[in-house]
RNA sequence: GCGAGAGUGGCGGAAUUGGCAGACGCGCUGGACUUAGGAUCCAGUGGAGCAAUCCAUGCGGGUUCAAAUCCCGCCUCUCGCACCA
C-alpha cells in the first residue's frame, strides 16, 4: 500500500459514511442513550475558524467512543443563521439575506463534512428555515400566553390569571390591559440607540462615547416600543436549579453573579405633602397609621421607598439619593434648586448606560432642596439626585450610608456630607477602625452596631434580622429580594430575524388602537416578505419591515384591519430551543413529540465557547422552564453537563484576527496535513478547557505520529494494500500485552474524563513501542486501530479495512483491558535517605514492607550511606518507595 | 475595585491527587542513509559541575519522613463583572 495519503482516504470514507448513513440516529434510543450537543455555529462568510473544530472534535470523540460501547448516540448539527451581516450585505448589494445565508451554510457544511464529524446530517436545521422558526414563533405565543404565578413560582396560562374586581369592573379593555401587563412577553417603551447616519438601531456595545463604533456617527437615545420577556420572574429558579447541574463552578458562579440575587429590605422614608409647618405632626400621624395599615405593596406619594441590603445601617443614613429618572424628582425639587436639578437630569438622560458607569470618574449629583424623614430616628435627611443610583434597580432610590458603603463614601467626600459610623469593626481591625471613626474610610463588612438606638451592641447579622421584623411590625419596611438580572429586551429593528406572530389593530384612519391580537398557532408560520427593497434609507428608528409590501403588512381578521408587528426577534431566539428540535426536526404537528422528548432529553453533554456562558445559556434555560411549566417538555433543565472549550490563540499568542494576520484556515491545514491530523492536533494541544496557542509545528508533529502508526501496520513501500511484514498472527508477548492493556486502560479512562491530550500521548507511546518490535501481533494492532478510531476516524477505517474487515468499525465493540495483564512482575522502587533519592531497587511487585526494606538496605549505594548512621525511622510504601530517616 | 482561574524546561504540556518532577509532542544537538533534506531512522536533551554531587515547579514562610500538590503571606498573568445600594 502506498504512503499515508489523507487527501485520498478522507473523502473516500466520508462518502462511505454518508452513503450508508452510518451515523443516522434512531427516533428513540435503543438501550442507554447519550445526547451530545455542540453549540451550533453562526455560518459567517469567513468560513470555519480553527476554534470550531476544537469543541466539535471533542464531542465527536465522545460520540464515536460511546457508539463503540453500544450507547445510542444523538449527535446533530445545524446553523444559527439569522444575523446582521447578511442584512448589511443585502443593503450593499441587494442580495436577499436568505441567499447569502444559504451560500454561507453551504460552505460551513462542506468544511464540517471535510473534518469527518459523525453527525446525523438528516437532522440538520437552520434557525432561518421557515419550518423551524414556525415553532420559534409558536414558543413566542406560549410566552405571550403565560403569566408568572409568584406564589406557585411557575408560569400559567393567561386565562388563569386572577383579575382583581376593581379591574374587572372597568370593563373588557381594562381586563385586556391587565392581562397584557402580566404576560411573560410584554411591550415597553425603552430607549434605543438610534444612529441616523447609519439608519439603524445599535446595540449598547456598538456605541462608545455617544458615537457609533462603525463610522463614528452621532447616536441618540430614543424611546421606542419594544418587546420584553419577563425572565426576571424566573430569576429565583434559574439560580436555584444551577445546583443540580454538572457544570463547572466557574460558569455557575458567572450565572449567579449575572442573576445577582441580593436580600435586604425596602424601607419607606416619609416625605409628606410639602407644607413644612405641619411636617413633624404629619410624620407622627403617618407612622401611627402605618402601624395599623401595615406596609403597602405600592408606595404612596407621601413616601420615598428605598431598597437596602444593610437595614442595620439605617442610623448611619446621612442623605438619600434618587436616580435622575425617578418619578418623584420633580415633586421633591424645591423652587431654588429647580434649574440645577432640571439641567442635571437632562444631562444624565443624554448619557448612555456605558457613559454613566464609566469607572474612575468622579461622582456627580445635585441637592433637590427637600428632606425625607428617617423612620427609625425621625431625622430629616437631605435628598439628592445622582446618576450613581440606577432607576432600573431596586426602587431607584437609596439611603446613603457613607460610613459603610464605598460609593456613598465617595459621594459624601465629594459634596462634604456628614459621615456617621454605626458599625464597629472591633478591636482587631486596628488602624482601620480608627480610620473609620475618623471618617477616612468606609467599612463595609459586618461588625457590631454603635450609635444605633436600641439596637446598639447587636452584631450585624442579628441586627438585620431584628430590624426587618421591627420594620414590618411598624409597617414601614419589609424584607425584599432584588436581582441584577433585567427583563430581556426581545425585539430588534432588523429585517433578518423571526417575525413576531402578533397583529396590531388599526382604526379607520389606519392608526394603531393599542389593542393587539396574537395569531392562532394554526396561522403560523409568518414568513418574511420575499419582495423587499433593502436599500431604503431610514429616517426614523422604525424596523425595516415597516417598508414591507402592503399585502404582507396589512391583514384582516374578523372584519378588523390589522398591521403586523414589524420588529423581529433577536438572534438569541433561534438558539433557545434548537436542541429540542434536533430530536424531532421534521415534526409538522408540534415543536417536538413528547415521547421523543422524554426519551432523549436532557442534553447529556453540551460543549461550546465560554462567550455563551451567560446569555445564551440563561435564555435557553429560561425558555425551557417556561416550556416545562406549560407542559411541552418533561424536565426543568435542558443541559445536564456543560464544558467550555478554551480559545485557540494565534502562533504569536494573540487572539486570532484578520487584522493581526494570525488566522489559521482549517481548509489549508486539511490540505497540507489532513483532517485526522487537524483533529488530533487540536486535541493534543492541551486540556480542552485551556486557552492555548496554535503551532503548525505541532500539527506536523501529530501528522508524524499518524505516519508512524500507518507504517506500524502497513507496508508503505508496497504497491497494493499489504500489511507490514511485522504484523503477524501470533500471540503477544507479556511485554507487548502489558503495553496493549495499559494503553487500552489509559485511553479509555482519559476519554471518559475528556482528557484527550493524554489519551493521544498514550497512543503515541504504544506506537513508539511497537515500531521497535520485530513482530507485531495482529490482534494488538487491531485493538490499537479501534482506540485510534474516535480521534482519527478516517485512518482508522482505512487500517481496519486493510486488516481484513469489510464493515465500518463505527459499531465495533470498544476494546477491554485486563488488569492482570498490566501488572508487572518486578517493579523499580526509589530508595530515599531523608527524602533524597539515593538509589533504586528491583523488587517483586507484591513485595511486603520487610522485603522492600531489606532490599533497600542491601542496595550498595544506600548501604554505604547508612554506615555509621542511626536509622530513626523507615517509611515503606509498598509498590512505591522506601525512605530512611537517619540521624 | 470585586469575582474566578492560572503560574512547571527554549515552547505546548504530563505527574496515579502528598511518594522517582518534566510523560507525550515541538524545538535543539550529534550521528546514519542520501546528489539533496523541511523525508526517514538512531542517540542525546531542565540548569551548574570533569565528577561525586548540588540546584530546580512565580516569590517568601510553614506542616510532613516526603510538597508542583496541603496551610499562611505576597507577586504576576488571563478571563468575567463593573456604581446593582
Amino acid at each position: 500500500m502506498p504512503r499515508y495519503n489523507p487527501a485520498v482516504i478522507e473523502p473516500k470514507w466520508q462518502k462511505v459514511w454518508e452513503e450508508s448513513r452510518t451515523f443516522a440516529c434512531p427516533r428513540l434510543p435503543k438501550g442507554r442513550k447519550l445526547y451530545v450537543l455542540d453549540m451550533f455555529p453562526y455560518p459567517s462568510g469567513n468560513g470555519l475558524h480553527v476554534g470550531h473544530p476544537e469543541g466539535y472534535t471533542a464531542t465527536d470523540i465522545v460520540c464515536r467512543f460511546n457508539r463503540m460501547r453500544g450507547v445510542s448516540v444523538m449527535h446533530p448539527m445545524g446553523w444559527d443563521a439569522f444575523g446582521l451581516p447578511a442584512e448589511q450585505h443585502a443593503k450593499k448589494t441587494g442580495t436577499h439575506p436568505r441567499a447569502t445565508t444559504e451560500k454561507n451554510i453551504g460552505n460551513f457544511r462542506r468544511q464540517l463534512k471535510m473534518l469527518g464529524f459523525s453527525y446525523d446530517w438528516d437532522r440538520e436545521l437552520a434557525t432561518t428555515d421557515v419550518s423551524y422558526f414556525r415553532w420559534t414563533q409558536f414558543i413566542f405565543l406560549v410566552l405571550f400566553d403565560t403569566w408568572f404565578d409568584a406564589t406557585q413560582q411557575r408560569g400559567r396560562p393567561i386565562a388563569e390569571l386572577p383579575i382583581p374586581t376593581g379591574v374587572a369592573a372597568e370593563g373588557e379593555a381594562a381586563m385586556d390591559r391587565y392581562r397584557d401587563e402580566h404576560r411573560l412577553a410584554y411591550q415597553l417603551e425603552a430607549p434605543v440607540n438610534w444612529c441616523p447616519a447609519l439608519g439603524t438601531v445599535l446595540a449598547n456595545e456598538e456605541v462608545t462615547g455617544g458615537v457609533s463604533e462603525r463610522g463614528g456617527h452621532p447616536v441618540v437615545r430614543l424611546p421606542l416600543r419594544q418587546w420584553m420577556l419577563r425572565i426576571t420572574a424566573y430569576a429565583d429558579r434559574l439560580e436555584k436549579d444551577l445546583g443540580q447541574l454538572d457544570w463547572s463552578e466557574g460558569i455557575k458562579l458567572l450565572q449567579r453573579n449575572w442573576i445577582g440575587r441580593s436580600t435586604g429590605a425596602e424601607v419607606d422614608f416619609f416625605i409628606g405633602q410639602s407644607s413644612d409647618a405641619s411636617r413633624a405632626d404629619a410624620y407622627e400621624g403617618w407612622k401611627r397609621d402605618r402601624g395599623h395599615t401595615g406596609f403597602p405593596t405600592k408606595p404612596g406619594d407621601d413616601v420615598l421607598r428605598i431598597y437596602t441590603t444593610r437595614p442595620d445601617t439605617l442610623y448611619g443614613a446621612t442623605y438619600m439619593v434618587i436616580a435622575p429618572e425617578h418619578p418623584l424628582v420633580e415633586r421633591l425639587t424645591s423652587p431654588e434648586q429647580s434649574a440645577k436639578v432640571r439641567e442635571y437630569c437632562q444631562q444624565a438622560a443624554r448619557k448612555s448606560d456605558l457613559d454613566r458607569t464609566d469607572l474612575a470618574k468622579e461622582k456627580t449629583g445635585v441637592f433637590t432642596g427637600s428632606y425625607a424623614i428617617n423612620p427609625v430616628n425621625g431625622q430629616p435627611t437631605p435628598i439628592w439626585v445622582a446618576d450613581y443610583v440606577l432607576i432600573s434597580y431596586g426602587t431607584g432610590a437609596i439611603m446613603a450610608v457613607p460610613a459603610h458603603d464605598t460609593r456613598d463614601f465617595e459621594f459624601a467626600k465629594q459634596f462634604n456630607l456628614p459621615i456617621v459610623a454605626v458599625v464597629d469593626p472591633g478591636e482587631a481591625a486596628g488602624s482601620a477602625r480608627d480610620d473609620l471613626l475618623a471618617g477616612r474610610v468606609a467599612f463595609i463588612a459586618d461588625g457590631v452596631a454603635v450609635n444605633s438606638g436600641p439596637y446598639t451592641g447587636l452584631p450585624t447579622p442579628e441586627f438585620k434580622r431584628k430590624i426587618a421584623e421591627d420594620l414590618a411590625t411598624q409597617g414601614i419596611g419589609r424584607s425584599a429580594v432584588n436581582y441584577k438580572l433585567r427583563d430581556w429586551l426581545f425585539s430588534r429593528q432588523h429585517f433578518w430575524g423571526e417575525p413576531f406572530p402578533i397583529l396590531h389593530e388599526l382604526d379607520a384612519a389606519c392608526n394603531r388602537t393599542g389593542r393587539m391580537r396574537a395569531l392562532d398557532p394554526r396561522e403560523l408560520p409568518v414568513d418574511l416578505p420575499t419582495e423587499m427593497a433593502f436599500d431604503a434609507a431610514h429616517d426614523r428608528p422604525e424596523p425595516p419591515l415597516d417598508k414591507a409590501p402592503a399585502d404582507w403588512l396589512y391583514v384582516t381578521r374578523d372584519g378588523k384591519r390589522y398591521k403586523r408587528e414589524t420588529n423581529t426577534m433577536p438572534q438569541w431566539a433561534g438558539s433557545c430551543w434548537y436542541y429540542l428540535r434536533f430530536l424531532d426536526p421534521k415534526n409538522g404537528k408540534g415543536l417536538i413529540d413528547p415521547e421523543i422528548e422524554q426519551a432523549w432529553m436532557p442534553v447529556d453533554l453540551y460543549v461550546g465557547g465560554a462567550e455563551h456562558a451567560v446569555l445564551h445559556l440563561l435564555y435557553a434555560r429560561f425558555w425551557h422552564k417556561v416550556l416545562y411549566d406549560r407542559g411541552y417538555v418533561s424536565m426543568p433543565e435542558p443541559f445536564q453537563k456543560l464544558v467550555n472549550q478554551g480559545m485557540i490563540l494565534g502562533e504569536n499568542n494573540e487572539k486570532m484576527s484578520k487584522s493581526r494576520g494570525n488566522v489559521v484556515n482549517p481548509d489549508e491545514v486539511v490540505r497540507e496535513y489532513g483532517a485526522d491530523a487537524l483533529r488530533l492536533y487540536e486535541m493534543f494541544m492541551g486540556p480542552l478547557e485551556a486557552v492555548k496557542p496554535w503551532s503548525m509545528d505541532g500539527v506536523s508533529g501529530v501528522r508524524g505520529f499518524l505516519d508512524r502508526a500507518w507504517r506500524m501496520i502497513l507496508d508503505d513501500r508496497a504497491e497494493a494494500v499489504q500489511l507490514n511484514a511485522a504484523v503477524q498472527d501470533v500471540e503477544p508477548s507479556a511485554d507487548q500485552n502489558r503495553m496493549l492493556h495499559k494503553t487500552i486502560k489509559a485511553v479509555t479512562t482519559d476519554i471518559e474524563q475528556m482528557s484527550f491530550n493524554t489519551a493521544i500521548a498514550r497512543m503515541m507511546e504504544f506506537a513508539n513501542f511497537f515500531l521497535k518490535e520485530e513482530t507485531r501481533p495482529r490482534s494488538a494492532m487491531e485493538r490499537f486501530v479501534l482506540l485510534l478510531a474516535p480521534f482519527a476516524p478516517h485512518m482508522a477505517e482505512e487500517l481496519w479495512a486493510a486488516l481484513g474487515h469489510a464493515k465500518t468499525l463505527t459499531y465495533e465493540p470498544w476494546p477491554t483491558f485486563d488488569e492482570a495483564a498490566i501488572r508487572e512482575d518486578t517493579v523499580e522502587i526509589p530508595v530515599q535517605i531523608c527524602g533524597k533519592l539515593r538509589g533504586r531497587i528491583q523488587v517483586p511487585a507484591d513485595a511486603d514492607k520487610a522485603v522492600m526494606e531489606a532490599a533497600a538496605r542491601a542496595e550498595p549505594k544506600v548501604a554505604e550511606l547508612l554506615v555509621g548512621r542511626t536509622v530513626v525511622k523507615v517509611i515503606v510504601v509498598p509498590g512505591r518507595m522506601v525512605n530512611f530517616v537517619v540521624r
